[in-house]
DNA sequence: TCTTGACTTAAAGTTAACGTTAAGGTTTAC
DNA sequence: GTAAACCTTAACGTTAACTTTAAGTCAAGA
């Protein structure tokens, strides 16, 4: 089954020029063309996008992304590389990960803290409602 | 207890020139000058600072924080408001780190995947060695 | 006194990752 | 068969977030 630039572009979320951008800059290689030179996807396309599309959003360059794709163009006797990378984009996102968590604790905080400030707030504004209204 | 752009730097991690340009940008107005015109960041400041690297590791764009320091400058009226920012933002984060955890399954799959690849091509190798030995 | 080095500003340059436009060929629906 | 809706490439434009450069001020040490 293949698949034009449109229908990957729906199922991946990326727009055509998004995707024509990858195939340039060497994330997709050797995508199949009609005779006419259209793009039909194949699904083993779909698969590497899926992979890219991890990577990139998990906050790999392009660049380092298209290192990772030359590397399996030249076979398994990249395997073990490619595994290295991996393993230390994995400990990268867990890093992000456990940053993350610190900073919503933080905000989390903040949250609580002008809740209540708004509440004093709040209630300051009530007794000057209340006095004003007394001395009326 | 007054700090320079320098000693700021190196509490912050963020480097002088990044200070002068957030303070451009309106993300930390009001930092004290010695009569020469030499920046002195007061406590308050790092504390700003500090809120203002949560926000933006986090993913906060420089405008919507900016948005947010005017909201501040604005005083009490704008606590509520400001909440509001801060649990839109807290539940964005929440999504972030949900996402990372999910592409974290994938890398680790691939791993593992890598893994056993490399292990098959290894024995493969292995039989190719002994095969060629057992023929001498 | 002179020069070194840290500070100041304004403005232009850089980078990544797209996005847009122009100019044209192809396919499909009516 | 023709018009709309696709597809193609090349090249230039945009945005965010810095980064660098140029040109100048100021205080301290040899």
């Amino acid at each position: 089954m293949n698949y034009t630039i449109k229908q990957v572009s729906e199922k991946t979320h990326l727009k055509p020029h998004v995707l024509r951008y990858y195939e340039r800059e060497g994330l997709l290689p050797f995508v199949d063309r009609s005779e006419s030179g259209i793009r039909r996807y194949s699904e083993e396309d779909l698969e590497w996008l899926s992979l890219i599309c991890c990577l990139k959003n998990t906050g790999m360059a392009i660049k380092q992304i298209r290192e990772f794709v030359e590397l399996s163009l030249q076979g398994k006797e990249t395997l073990k590389e490619r595994c290295s990378m991996l393993i230390v984009h994995k400990k990268e996102v867990e890093n992000q990960i456990a940053g993350l968590q610190k900073y919503l604790c933080k905000v989390d905080h903040k949250i609580t803290y002008f809740t209540d400030q708004y509440e004093k707030y709040l209630d300051e504004k009530c007794e000057i409602g209340a006095v004003s209204h007394g001395s009326d």
